[in-house]
DNA sequence: ATGAAAGCGCTAACAG
DNA sequence: CTGTTAGCGCTTTCAT
């Protein structure tokens, strides 16, 4: 079935094609008439309009590239979920790519955006990528570029991620109003800005309540259960005294709490645990865990949405770039709670 | 900055666009002297091929096209993945469409799909969708179709689903070896086929060791966390006597749980509880959930090789659609065990 | 092995 | 209000 264009359509009512396509754009200089007789011989002819070929005369795709660094994670499919509801909204369509922390698949994922002449980019950035070369390509080719999340000042391009720094302060402070008086905090990578900001804010929580940073308390590991859990045994084995325990995302929290109780210490009686990320299985695990939320799916529609303000009118770098910082929310539940 | 085109290269080096082409496509019939010359000033220049245009001459975009009901569930989400990353190892990027569940918006991404040109379009139906017109309207374009997990055959197209009776039937089965006597089942709407086999397994379990169907021990609802907690409210009211449960899905199960902790009743040790799904938290709550595991992700790689190996040839319609039906996987965690 | 030429289906500037 | 015309950047057939 060869496909029906303008021309079948232009031909089938003795018009041009570019009248045709005049009314099925809705161009204000054709006749209502006109226009109602090409939609009837279109929706007769199951017309389909071209998108491939509009683009290509255009220059316009109504498509954005969304690359994450994993889909794996429950928080990037959230980001996905609400910078899809948000775009398709708008008439836009998501083209998918995963770098895998890989930056070689991400320089590929953004080599096949280019090429496909998306009209923008949103991305957050992979742990592997050092070289922020084909980032910078983005910008060189005039294509607009948000991020978020693993967002990065040096690019001068418009962010949106959460406030981790306030994510760490307020989870400490919890803890501390909730009478700990020794609060271990297990971190990770440094060289991850989020994590560092998280950790920051513990610091400045302590400092903030007269509490001393001490050194015996901090531990530094791969995000997992098994490191919340080698942490409860050195604590153990050392015989470290303390009652607070903030870790900085909620599967090493998990693995606290399931180290702990093997040791059948209670929480919260004991010792009061806090994680961060807010994820699914943190409600249902008892006791339940308290956490920081990141209002993942609020951060994508966010960056959706700043990134059709700025694109509006075509003035994407015109302007200093915005930066949109999202609150974090604490989430109080049993693990926590005095 | 204008973008760099063929057109351009060729210039540079004193032969036609269309030999510049030939080079960059790895065309038999071009020198390898020039291939080398042609590749290295289309790096020098920084050339990026325009697939649009590609696109539009070849009637080939590289891109499928991907439908699921809900970017909000995981088990949609690790099909993506799956399809995501087999698709990007040969070549295809992932145009993302959401329907929410909608005939409505169902029906607007398919149609954006086939504007777009994209290669193929894999699916999973949406809940709302009756009327199958737009699916029809893809094979009428001869566009490639396959359908995962929502499948349904009366399109006659290729589909990947596991096998929800034996799903069924193996967790029924699982309660029944662990010394159940009475086995409560939860399911839902019976139009929804997979979870219709899930209850035919249930049944076919109990013929098999003679026990019983009992019309008492049968309960619908909604998908929730809810549906499992009343259903254990009316089950304790009525006084109803049951060892075991096999609810359709984890969240109902984990609902199961939270009320009969709430009644003080023991699991495993009085009742035995065993959902569907394995959703992440089923192994972190105490005790832990036994499942159902889905192979979520292998479903989606499944998808994408099954969408390759069919239309390699593109000869993709010319035989019977074949079907894969992927083996369920019995997770033995606490809640079920003697 | 390379060149010439046509055209994919559309948008948009210009002309009337 | 409608028609004419010229491409967008590439693939591909037919010549040479």
């Amino acid at each position: 079935m060869k496909k029906v264009t303008i021309h079948d359509i232009a031909k089938e009512l003795n018009i041009t094609f570019s009248s045709v396509a005049r009314a099925l754009n809705d161009h204000p200089s054709i006749s209502a008439a006109t226009k109602e007789a090409v939609r009837e011989v279109a929706k007769r002819l199951n017309y389909q309009q071209n998108k491939v070929a509009s683009a290509l005369r255009s220059g316009r795709s109504n498509v954005i590239g969304v690359m994450v660094p994993n889909l794996g994670a429950t928080f990037f499919n959230s980001i996905i979920l609400g910078i899809e509801t948000v775009m398709n909204e708008n008439g836009y369509t998501i083209l998918l790519y995963q770098s895998s922390e890989s930056s070689n698949h991400e320089t590929k994922g953004i080599d096949t955006f280019l090429q496909s002449r998306v009209d923008g980019i949103i991305s957050s950035i992979a742990m592997g990528t050092k070289d922020l070369q084909h980032y910078y390509e983005i910008k060189k080719n005039d294509i607009p570029l948000l991020l978020f999340d693993r967002a990065v000042d040096e690019l001068g391009v418009p962010t949106v991620r959460i406030d981790d720094y306030r994510g760490g302060f307020l989870a400490a402070e919890h803890l501390i109003k909730n009478g700990c008086k020794r609060i271990v905090h297990i971190s990770a990578d440094q060289n991850v800005k989020s994590f560092k900001e998280r950790f920051k804010g513990y610091k400045d929580a302590l400092k903030q309540y007269n509490r001393p940073l001490e050194k015996e308390l901090i531990f530094y590991g791969k995000p997992s259960i098994e490191l919340g859990r080698d942490c409860i045994k050195q604590l153990h084995e050392k015989k470290i005294d303390f009652d607070g325990l903030f870790a900085f995302e909620d599967y090493t929290a998990l693995g606290v709490m399931q180290q702990l109780k093997e040791y059948n210490i209670k929480v919260p009686d004991e010792i009061r645990v806090i994680g961060f990320a807010n994820e699914a299985f943190g409600a249902y695990i008892s006791p339940s865990l308290s956490t920081i939320d990141q209002q993942s799916v609020k951060m994508g529609e966010e960056a959706a949405k700043l990134f059709l303000k700025l694109n509006k009118d075509h003035h994407y770098y015109d302007n200093p770039p915005e930066q949109i910082v999202l609150e974090p929310i604490l989430i109080e539940r049993e693990s926590s709670h005095i």
